[in-house]
RNA sequence: GCGCCCAUAGCUUAAAUGGAAAGAGCAUUUGACUACGAAUCAAAAGGCUGGAGGUUCAACUCCUCUUGGGCGCGCCA
C-alpha cells in the first residue's frame, strides 16, 4: 500500500502549496503508474492542473513542487524529476519497498485484505441460466467473472452473498416439460414429433430415458418437476467442477406461488404497491408498468389480460426481495443480449424507492463458437432451444478448470469473444495459466532444495533486505507491492480481469529474477534475503490465483 | 427503421477521471540448460489504434459523421 502512503504525503504537501498560491477549492489529482518506458515508480500531473488554473507555465510549477518534495519528504522519495509537458516523476526509496516486504511476510494470506469491518452488504447475482438445458461456455464466462469478482470484494472486506436466480416457473418450463414428454412417448413407440418450438437438444432424450428406467407410470409423471430436477442437478455438478459455489439459490417458482395469510404472493403485493403509487396502471385488460416515466422507451406489461404475470413482474418482486433482505448494493451479471432490459429494471428500482445507482448491471459480451463442418470453420452463436452450443462440461473435460477460468478472465467482460475449442485444446500446452502456476512450482523447488542443504539460513535472525538491489529484484518487489492497487482497480471497474493480468506480470518479473539472481549461494546473508523474497512471491501468487479460483500446485 | 456494444501487430488481446515513445502472449526468426525445474530467459521482426472530421497543451480514450461485425426492440423468458 505504498501508493496510498505516498498519495497521502503528497496531498498534504500540495494543499499547503496551494495556500501559498492563494488557490482555493479542491484540486483533484492522483498519482499514477507511468508508462513502462519511463524510469519512475510513480508520476503525477498536478503541476499541469495548477498551471491551467492560474495560467502560468506548468514547468515553473513543477520545479517548485519538486523542490518541496525533496525538502519535505526525503524519507519517502529518492528523487523527483520533471518530464514531458510538466509531469513529475518519483522514484521511491528502496527502504519503503523493503518495509512492504516485511508486511507481506507478517500478514501472509491476509496481505491486502481490508482490515476494517465493512458493513456494506452486497448481493452478486450471476449465471442464473434457465434450467432448460446444460450450461454452455457463455454461462461459463459469466460464472468465472461473477465468482471471481465476488471473491475479490469479499477479500476487500465486503459482506458478499452469491446468488443464482432460478427461473423454474413460467412458459419455458412448460415447453421443456412438453419436450420431455414427447421424447418419452417416442421412446415408448408412439409416432409423435417435436415442433420447432420445443427443445431439440439430445439431453432431453436422456431425461426421458431416465424416466423410463425409473419405471414410473406415465400418468403419474410430473414432467415439469422431473425435467427441472434433472437439469438442475447437471447445472450444479458443472458449477461444482468449475469451483463456483453459490450461497443461495433463489427460486422464481417460490416467489410466484408462495402465499401469505391474505392469500397473496410477493408478486401480487409488489404490483399492488406499484398501482397505489401510480407507477402501474390498467389498460386493454392488462396491467402495465409505467417504466417510461423513468427513462425506458415504453411501458411494459406486468400482468397479461388472461391474468398471468409476466417474467418482469417476477423480476420486480425479486429485486424488491433483495432490498428487503438488507442488501444495499445489487450487482447483476447479465449476458449482453439482455441489455435492452436494463432501463425497465432500473426504473423498477426507483419506483421501489431506491437509488438507481444501488443496482449495478454488468454486461458480458456473448461467447460465440467456431463450428467445424468438413474442416471449414464458421462462427456460430449458441441457442439452447435449437440445441446448438458448446457445453461448459465438455470444455472443462478438454482443458481443465484452471485453464478455462483463466481464459475467461484474461478479457474484459465487454470484449466479444470467439471460442475455438480446437485451439483451446492445443493451448493447454502453452498457456498463460501455466506461466503463472510455474512460478509457485519454482518457488517450492527452491525452498525444498534449501531445506536439503542443512538450511544454514535458518540461523540468520536479521534479514537484510538491503542486499536485494539488482534491477530484477527491485522490479519484482515493486510488482509485489501493487497487489492491493490491482484489487482496488478490479473493485472500481467491477472487472476481475486486472487480477489475471497482474499475475502474468508478476510471473514475468519472477522468471526474470530467477534467471539473473541465483537464490541459493554461499553468501548466507544474500541467500536468506532472497529466500524471504521467494516466500513473498509465493504468498502473493497463491493469494491472487485463489481470488480468481485457479489452483497453485506445488508440482506441475 | 430505432437503440446498446465492439473494431488496436498475421491471430488472441492490454492500456487507470484524456497524459509521455500504444504494452503483452501466440505464431515466425536467432541465441542460452555440467548450479535452485528450459512449462524458463535473452534478442529480432511485426502498428497511421477500421475511415473522415472536431474538441484539447495532450485523444485508443470525449463529440459528430461513416464502414464492418455482435446483440436487442413480444401481453416470450
Amino acid at each position: 500500500m505504498i501508493k496510498q502512503r505516498i498519495t497521502k504525503s503528497l496531498k498534504n504537501l500540495i494543499s499547503k502549496y496551494l495556500k501559498t498560491l492563494k488557490i482555493t477549492g479542491d484540486l483533484c489529482f492522483c498519482i499514477e503508474t507511468p508508462p513502462k518506458n519511463i524510469n519512475a515508480d510513480f508520476s503525477f500531473n498536478c503541476a499541469m492542473l495548477i498551471a491551467k488554473k492560474i495560467n502560468v507555465n506548468p514547468k515553473i510549477i513543477a520545479t517548485e513542487i519538486i523542490d518541496l518534495i525533496t525538502k519535505n519528504i526525503p524519507e519517502l522519495i529518492e528523487s523527483a524529476s520533471m518530464a514531458g509537458p510538466g509531469f513529475i516523476n518519483l522514484i521511491v526509496k528502496n527502504q519503503i519497498f523493503y518495509e512492504e516486504l516485511e508486511i507481506i511476510l507478517k500478514k501472509k494470506d491476509k496481505y491486502g485484505k481490508f482490515s476494517k469491518n465493512n458493513k456494506e452488504k452486497i448481493i452478486i447475482e450471476f449465471v442464473s441460466a434457465n434450467p432448460t438445458g446444460p450450461l454452455h461456455i457463455g454461462h461459463g464466462r459469466g460464472a468465472a467473472i461473477g465468482d471471481s469478482l465476488a471473491r475479490i470484494l469479499k477479500y476487500l472486506g465486503y459482506n458478499v452473498t452469491k446468488e443464482y436466480y432460478l427461473n423454474d416457473f413460467g412458459n419455458q418450463i412448460f415447453i421443456l416439460a412438453k419436450s420431455v414428454e414427447i421424447r418419452y412417448r417416442q421412446l415408448k413407440g408412439e409416432k409423435i414429433e417435436l415442433s420447432k418450438n420445443h427443445y431439440q437438444g439430445k439431453y432431453i432424450i436422456n431425461i426421458a430415458k431416465n424416466l423410463i428406467n425409473g419405471c414410473k407410470d406415465f400418468n403419474k409423471i410430473d414432467f415439469k418437476h422431473e425435467a427441472v430436477k434433472y437439469i438442475l442437478q447437471t447445472i450444479k455438478n458443472d458449477l461444482k467442477n468449475f469451483d463456483v459455489k453459490f450461497d443461495n439459490w433463489f427460486s422464481e417458482k417460490n416467489i410466484a406461488t408462495t402465499k401469505d395469510k391474505n392469500d397473496k404472493t410477493e408478486i401480487d403485493k409488489v404490483c399492488e404497491y406499484l398501482l397505489l403509487k401510480d407507477n402501474a396502471y390498467k389498460k386493454d385488460g392488462a396491467m402495465w408498468l409505467a417504466s417510461s416515466k423513468f427513462g425506458d422507451e415504453k411501458d411494459r406489461v406486468l400482468k397479461r389480460s388472461d391474468g398471468r404475470y409476466t417474467y418482469l413482474a417476477s423480476d420486480v418482486a425479486y429485486h424488491k426481495n433483495k432490498f428487503k433482505r438488507g442488501f444495499s448494493r445489487l450487482i447483476n451479471f447479465w449476458g449482453a443480449d439482455h441489455h435492452g432490459y436494463i432501463p425497465r429494471i432500473k426504473a423498477c428500482v426507483q419506483m421501489l424507492g431506491f437509488d438507481e445507482k444501488a443496482l449495478n448491471i454488468i454486461l458480458y459480451q456473448l461467447v460465440s463458437f467456431i463450428k467445424y463442418n468438413n474442416h471449414i470453420s464458421q462462427s456460430s452463436t449458441m441457442s439452447t432451444r435449437a440445441g446448438e452450443f458448446v457445453t461448459l462440461k465438455e470444455v472443462l473435460k478438454e482443458v481443465g478448470k484452471d485453464t478455462c477460468r483463466f481464459f475467461f478472465l484474461l478479457r474484459a467482460p465487454n470484449s466479444q469473444l470467439e471460442f475455438d475449442l480446437e485451439l483451446a485444446k492445443k493451448k493447454s500446452v502453452k498457456n498463460p495459466v501455466f506461466y503463472v502456476q510455474y512460478v509457485n512450482a519454482r518457488c517450492k523447488s527452491i525452498i525444498k532444495e534449501s531445506n536439503n542443504r542443512n538450511n544454514l539460513v535458518k540461523n540468520i535472525k536479521n534479514i537484510n533486505f538491503n542486499l536485494l538491489n539488482t534491477e530484477e529484484e527491485r522490479n519484482l518487489i515493486k510488482q509485489l507491492t501493487t497487489f492491493y492497487d490491482t484489487l482496488r482497480m478490479s473493485e472500481k471497474t467491477m472487472s476481475p480481469h486486472y487480477v489475471a493480468l497482474y499475475l502474468i506480470e508478476l510471473a514475468d518479473k519472477y522468471h526474470k529474477f530467477y534467471e539473473k539472481c541465483r537464490v541459493l549461494s554461499n553468501d548466507i546473508n544474500l541467500t536468506s534475503a532472497r529466500l524471504k523474497l521467494v516466500e513473498c512471491v509465493m504468498i502473493i501468487i497463491k493469494n491472487g490465483l485463489n481470488l480468481i479460483g485457479v489452483s497453485a500446485p506445488d508440482k506441475m
